[in-house]
DNA sequence: TAGATTGTTAATCGATTAACAATC
DNA sequence: TAGATTGTTAATCGATTAACAATC
């Protein structure tokens, strides 16, 4: 996939992110080509930070012109792993469980959730679209049953770790934790954490400046 | 509030965002004091790391003996401007708008949805605890009269800019942007943005490799 | 061909870490 | 006092940017 072996930075991933939302804009307004300058201005950075980003990948445009926004789009897929379906478990059906289970643009991605699991009895047996949310203490066993690649935890802070000790047992190698805990992996799955508060904290602190 | 006048980094904020949830954890087990080494350890970063960023902002440790768990919660949330309530306006009643709405841990950190906005008439009346949900098109109107710190967007993307521009007009400072487009506002205005594709992206590239 | 823009190297900038004197 | 740990300076590391030859 990767053509070049240096080590890819969290930082240029997250960039790739971006741009490839910039180019499906453009793709939608029938832009046949951008600039690196022009991606740049749309994604509020250089133009040397979008060719240095690209350029760990392969070369994807052509001097003069700049690069094709359809094919760009479909490289940055390909980078991403936008290409293949992944399959998810969530965990806790709360009302951030369920704003990430409705959640348009992870379809759009091809990101699909096969599994909800909550402790609530209330909530165990009723379903979401076409998935039955199934009690949490049966998660080990249907997760090895029903594999999926990706858990996300939507839970309170303090069943995090169990959880997250669970879906590892199960053979999972990608954890996306919405609790504000610190979760510790082992080698070989990859943890990204999104701390709501983090975000507002960080607003207050400029505000009170 | 800051004793020393370097410029903060972004990371530095965000990393005392981390310390101050430790800290809280650490008090609720009684835990009375800590060390540099103790925290960067449950932090998952350097010891030096957590010394430095301390230091912008004073002297908050005793040699030899590490920090107070109390008194350096008390100085961060001081920093971050925790200690204040802040008052927000939430624009789209969605299941994300829901679940921020509700999310418990804003409450806990002083942040208090006032007004919500939605464009759709059935939401537009009914209530979320004791929060009318208004007409979008009123807004600027209901915020001139009953102003907030801080606007949170979590409509669809095409709506994002037209909101920012006007709670810009309204006179508010802050912005928390769940939309996945690039908004830009004018000097004097603080913008964040949450992206939830971006994360599950890079989770996507790292497990692809 | 001339103008535009890439891909890449080298220079710069900023963030992290190591090391240690100060001191509880 | 001796051991522990801070606060800070200097060294290192890594990310961003500037510059430009290559080339469409």
């Amino acid at each position: 996939m990767r053509l070049k072996m240096e080590k890819i930075s969290e930082f240029t991933v997250r960039r790739l992110s971006n741009y490839y939302r910039i180019l499906i804009d453009l793709e939608k307004r029938g832009v046949p080509t951008v600039s690196s300058q022009r991606l740049a201005e749309l994604g509020g950075i250089t133009s040397a930070q979008v060719r240095k980003d690209l350029s760990y990948f392969g070369n994807f445009g052509t001097r003069g012109l700049g690069y094709s926004v359809t094919e760009l789009k479909g490289a940055i897929m390909q980078i991403l792993g936008l290409t293949t379906q992944w399959t998810m478990a969530l965990f806790g059906a709360g009302s951030l469980g369920h704003a990430l289970f409705y959640h348009q643009g992870f379809r759009e991605d091809g990101f699909f959730f096969k599994h909800v699991f909550d402790i609530n009895p209330d909530k165990v047996g009723t379903r979401w679209l076409e998935v039955e949310i199934e009690n949490q203490s049966s998660a080990e066993d249907v997760l090895r049953r029903d594999p999926v690649q990706i858990a996300v935890i939507a839970t309170p802070p303090e069943a995090a770790h169990d959880i997250a000790a669970l879906v590892i047992r199960a053979g999972i190698k990608g954890i996306l934790n919405f609790a504000p805990t610190q979760l510790t992996v082992p080698e070989g799955v990859s943890l990204r954490n999104v701390n709501l508060a983090v975000a507002l904290e960080s607003l207050s602190f400029f505000l009170s400046m």
